[in-house]
DNA sequence: CTGCGATATGTTTCACCGAACATATCCATT
DNA sequence: AATGGATATGTTCGGTGAAACATATCGCAG
């Protein structure tokens, strides 16, 4: 009677460290995400329940940090402004998902064998 | 006239979460080796100029996540004590080191992808 | 039975990060 | 030229985690 698990299987979350000192992992992959499908980098904000601040310096890091801004933001307007991702964002997006995808893959038995390992686990709530 | 790149290679990190809430990333993974290399909780904190508590910590942590705990310590005795990896240390240690290799090969084309898109930094010091 | 070197733990202090708050600025539309 | 929604940016405040400090305990060697 072994009932299908669901998502207890543990997740890799990893962070790409650059020799200039810049830096992706999860947080900002997302903020690309939610500002590419909200169009705003506050909206992102809100989305995240992250504050507009935060989501501001993000993605003035990763603006600075790469040759291209990732995001092109824009300044009054019809609706006030907005945020969007560029080639160069929509790029790096695509690859850290799938740096995520294959690292998981890769990975997958060195994760199985360090699981059977940790403390059981079965009677949690 | 292409000189051998030293390690300005970008640096995958990565850490694991598992369903208990444990956790196990490159600190805990350098701990174990360190402890492994000289046989102590503190001379491992020493090296690693980590507070012993810290140390004592991480083990701590890693002594409960597991079935059995990762690293076995002794009190008093010869030397005034000490510690070792267990069987299940090692075992964890050497899936961790592994993961860290077979994500970095798998991920090795994407992690270009995104490098080739930063900010020059050819002339940084 | 005392000393040593390491483990084991509690308490306090501090630096940093993020949240919250506060404005300032921009500019197509009306 | 007035509006409005978003970007842009500085400042203050509080919580969290690490460092620092302080002991307590253990057990063999001598």
């Amino acid at each position: 009677m072994k009932m299908k698990p669901q998502d207890d299987e543990p997740r890799l979350r990893l962070r790409l460290f650059f020799a200039n000192g810049a830096m992706i992992g999860p947080g900002k992959a997302d903020l690309l995400e939610v500002i590419r499908d909200t169009g705003s980098i506050s909206a992102a904000g809100r989305a995240m329940s992250m504050s507009y601040k935060r989501a501001w310096s993000l993605v003035e890091e990763m603006n600075t940090a790469f040759r291209t801004p990732l995001v092109e933001r824009a300044r009054g307007g019809v609706k006030g402004g907005g945020a969007a991702l560029s080639e160069a964002g929509e790029t790096v997006l695509a690859h850290y998902r799938a740096l995520e995808r294959k690292a998981q893959e890769a990975g997958a038995d060195e994760i199985a064998g360090i699981q059977a390992l940790l403390s059981d686990m079965s009677d949690e709530t």
